[in-house]
DNA sequence: TTACATGCAAATGCTTTGCAGTACT
DNA sequence: AGTACTGCAAAGCATTTGCATGTAA
């Protein structure tokens, strides 16, 4: 099977239509590298890529992959939605002055007392956010 | 002491000129009472009370609290800043079906293995952020 | 008096929306 | 054919800023 056929079965599998915007994101996206990136940061890889996206549909479409559950949205510091495209827990540091985040490996953190969940809740995602300035 | 001699010192002890504005915030925002709240929030709990103040003073005093380390400013789902008049590290549960920001007290979560943090680096807050949806 | 704060309105910046045209199945 | 997506521009919304006025020490 081609690199396409499976990027557009996955979006099927997603319940999202096929188009030609949202193959060319998959393969920025879910290619397998750990990415956190923002609207306009994305914007800047697609014209590098000498692709022509409209803002609007990068906007839309970021929507449409965390609602699908494929990209985990998050606000940290500034006014503006990071998106993450590794979606299972894992933990981040975020170097104040940089002003980035760094991706901790789960297997580093381990809880010995964790809060007690109300009954009818669940645990839906972990963040744990450790901010780091110069010493 | 009165409680306005106690609220001058206050400010003036974080740097801050104490303004009418900033005596009137300091009552509501530091009498010992847990609070989160968004600009909105705040605004509301003022005119409630029957005192006028502008939008732009609110946003700048809440500006003014959070560098001064009075307030800990917070982004979790909206486009929103949240502020917690607790600025000690605690943890907080986020339900995604209330929308609403639930504390949790630090000695409920005690770490067994932690991730290493570089050596020119040091910690500055850590927020440990419990998302969760119904069962 | 001098520096800083306030209040209003306008500006900013990110994001969403309305709508006409287009593409997918 | 019918439904959903795209692209553009306009609108929306939270927040910031410029500037004239007011206020604290």
């Amino acid at each position: 099977m081609t690199v396409d056929q499976n990027n557009y079965n996955f979006l099927r599998l997603h319940g999202l239509k096929p188009t030609k915007q949202r193959m060319f994101l998959t393969k920025i996206l879910f290619s397998g590298k750990d990415m956190h990136f923002c609207a306009e940061d994305l914007r800047k890889i697609i014209s590098k890529k000498g692709y022509k996206m409209s803002l609007a549909t990068i906007y839309n479409n970021l929507q449409n992959f965390a609602d699908a559950g494929l990209l985990k949205q998050r606000r940290v510091a500034n006014n503006r939605s990071y998106f993450d495209n590794n979606v299972t827990d894992h933990y981040h540091f975020y170097d104040v002055e940089k002003n980035n985040l760094i991706d901790v490996p789960p297997s580093s953190v381990k809880f010995l007392k964790f809060p007690k969940i109300p009954k009818d809740k669940k645990i839906k995602t972990l963040d744990l956010l450790i901010y780091l300035t110069k010493k």
